[in-house]
DNA sequence: GGCAAACATTTGGCATACTAACTTTTGGTT
DNA sequence: AACCAAAAGTTAGTATGCCAAATGTTTGCC
């Protein structure tokens, strides 16, 4: 693979990571995607957290977490209630079920995070996991935009 | 960072740089996106390729393809001609202006490319490089499935 | 006290992506 | 020749994701 494919490298890696993971938590009956019981962590460690907390912690926009929340209240996983502080703010709270979902896709996600380590020494995952950090920096929203020299 | 978060942190880097790519494509007028731009690279190596032909080099299933040569045709970057020796079959040709969008697409996302690796010495990006890769084999379709044991 | 700016959330529009189901065609088997 | 499975492509349904615009609320500044 050529130098210059780096980027369709990491997009397709991804892909098949993406796919594989879903059908895996689908066979074993999990009721939420990987995306989703990312929210249901989060939601059992703190269980009061507004729309946009939610949001940059996951780091997805605003609008992205409107449906996934939309999907898991529906599913009765999570609910809405008003802040009592801000009317602008809703606090979103994990359900019993929410939990209990949640947990069954933990497992199955820290098989497949293991299996993501399998072949490689702790050294080589440390340096893995540095270049991804690195794209929090290099890529940090708008800082693509050339506007300047248009 | 813990370790079980591996997965996060793949699907959050992805995340920030499709979209900081992306956006460098707009602010630099390009008319395709990264995704798009890939098909173009193709189809200028060899112009005569079919619809599966194009799925399996870029990595995507066949219904996604359709979509992704749909929007390509309305802007008139590529075209779909019978086989002539299977009826079945749709060739996918680039127009001249198909090429030169994908030209000018391929400075930015060469540019991308070289920040990814900013930073990071060519050892490590190998490393990188490496572990994406066995993605492919430790990930490949419906090897997720546990079916098995239910 | 009033008004503009900032903030929280949703909506609508678009682009990937997958699975499942469907149509048409092909090709091999009997 | 008839049949049937596999292949090529599309469609429909669902799930991320983004951006831009709209709505309602809050805050800070004069």
């Amino acid at each position: 693979m050529k130098d210059d494919r780096l980027i369709f490298l990491i997009f397709t890696a991804q892909n098949k990571l993406r796919t594989y993971l879903n059908n895996a938590l689908v066979a074993a009956n999990v009721r939420v995607t990987f995306v989703q019981a990312g929210i249901l962590f989060l939601l059992k460690q703190s269980n009061v957290r507004t729309m946009s907390d939610l949001s940059q912690l996951i780091g997805v926009d605003n609008s992205t977490l409107t449906g996934l929340v939309d999907r898991l209240e529906k599913a009765g996983f999570v609910a809405r209630q008003a802040s009592p502080t801000d009317r602008r703010s809703l606090l979103i709270q994990v359900t019993p079920d929410g939990i209990a979902e949640g947990d069954k896709a933990k497992m199955i996600i820290k098989r497949v995070n293991e299996e993501i380590k399998i072949g490689f020494p702790p050294e080589e995952m440390e340096i893995f996991k540095g270049i991804l950090r690195s794209f929090f920096e290099k890529f940090n929203k708008n800082s693509g935009n050339r506007n300047d020299d248009v």
